[in-house]
DNA sequence: TATAAATTTCGACTGCGGTCATTTTTTTTA
DNA sequence: TAAAAAAAATGACCGCAGTCGAAATTTATA
């Protein structure tokens, strides 16, 4: 590795580090990028050419970190569980992460759902990760009878994934209390699974209604 | 109306017009607030006694646009047609009111679901209006038996709202063009009606392994 | 109507995010 | 190794969002 490729990895690690230093100590709002790039021990342009904005020090905080939480997840999952059960693991170790810090949770779920225009392909791959870490997952379920096989993959995880924005926003917005989360995100995915309509005619009420 | 508070609505109302037509000429970022407030014949200052901060604008804007959608939307509403096609036509009005000016849909769809923290009830009273409006018509699919009765009607505006931010975001982000949005509401409201799972077994399907 | 109190308007000012021309450092070439 | 080229670092600078105390305007009081 040449010397301006070190360089280059300890300096953004340097920024990177700094920035969340600061940001834990004194928020995000009130942590300039000056303060930033001191800390880091670098001018303040420098920091431009290792993060595009501000913000982008979020998206680089957790990619890393949520790269981990993925990992750890595959390692330890059990593909034969119920889907319900898988889901709401998966999905609980998602949340936790994020709002471990509200603040930045905010800002990075924000980035997530509606990127800037000049953030076209920011978000892409960290999503990409995680859909594709579902993937197997949710096939498995459809072999095993879980899940509906005429419905392609990619549009169930967003239905998993819709419900899941709308629980991190429900707390967010405070109608929703920390411990009422698991809880509701289960009673949602399940509802997601059995359906908002009411079940046709069963056996058992077949057999009720003939009898 | 004291002579105080003719003048407040009168500029209030100057300010908004003035920061929706800049907007819409120069877009957000490149309209100032200095240029907003020249533009409604006040001080920088003023600006700053009708609205919080420069994204409130945008909030001001659509309290206003949507109030009349939803309203439309109320008149015109056969309350007897199937639920599917009532949420489909409700969230693509929607849909194409918040996306007309793609900037401001955006800053407001940030907003609205994930807040700042300052703007605690900030939309809640435009989402509320929302899912007031929604309450009569899921209630009567309700009772015609289109819905599951054991689902709050509060849960199932959360299950149709999340896919409606799915779909927003699945334009912003650019994975769903503009002539798919609608069919690809249509199936995710459909599947999130019939569920994820397979359907239990049903009266042809018996039929079919006994005979 | 004159004066006092309350409310609103105002723009100079502050601090920060982001840019850019210049300087410094590293790599390539001869 | 010396000179030229390429890449990276830097901080002065710009424009703007948001603040604040002073000035102007409206309302209340006597």
């Amino acid at each position: 590795m040449s010397v301006r490729e070190k360089k280059k990895k300890k300096n953004k690690n340097a920024i990177l580090q700094a920035a969340i230093s600061l940001f834990r100590k004194n928020g995000y709002e009130n942590t300039s990028i000056e303060q930033i790039a001191r800390a880091a021990g670098v001018g303040k342009g420098t920091f431009y050419s290792y993060f595009q904005n501000k913000k982008d020090i979020v998206k680089g905080f957790y990619d890393d970190e949520l790269e981990l939480v993925h990992n750890e997840l595959l390692g330890r999952a059990n593909r034969d569980t119920p889907i319900l059960e898988q889901m709401v693991t998966i999905y609980m170790a998602e949340f936790r992460q994020v709002t471990r810090n509200p603040e930045f949770g905010r800002l990075f779920m924000r980035e997530s759902v509606f990127p800037d225009k000049q953030n076209p392909a920011g978000n892409a791959g960290l999503e990409n990760n995680f859909f594709s870490m579902l993937f197997p997952i949710l096939e498995r379920a459809q072999q095993r009878g879980e899940l509906r096989r005429d419905i392609e993959i990619l549009h169930i995880t967003e239905h998993f994934h819709s419900l899941f924005v709308m629980v991190v926003s429900s707390w967010y917005t405070g109608r929703l209390p920390i411990d009422g989360v698991e809880q509701a995100m289960t009673s949602l995915f399940t509802q997601l699974l059995e359906g908002l309509c009411p079940p046709p005619f069963t056996l058992t009420k077949l057999e009720k209604n003939n009898g």
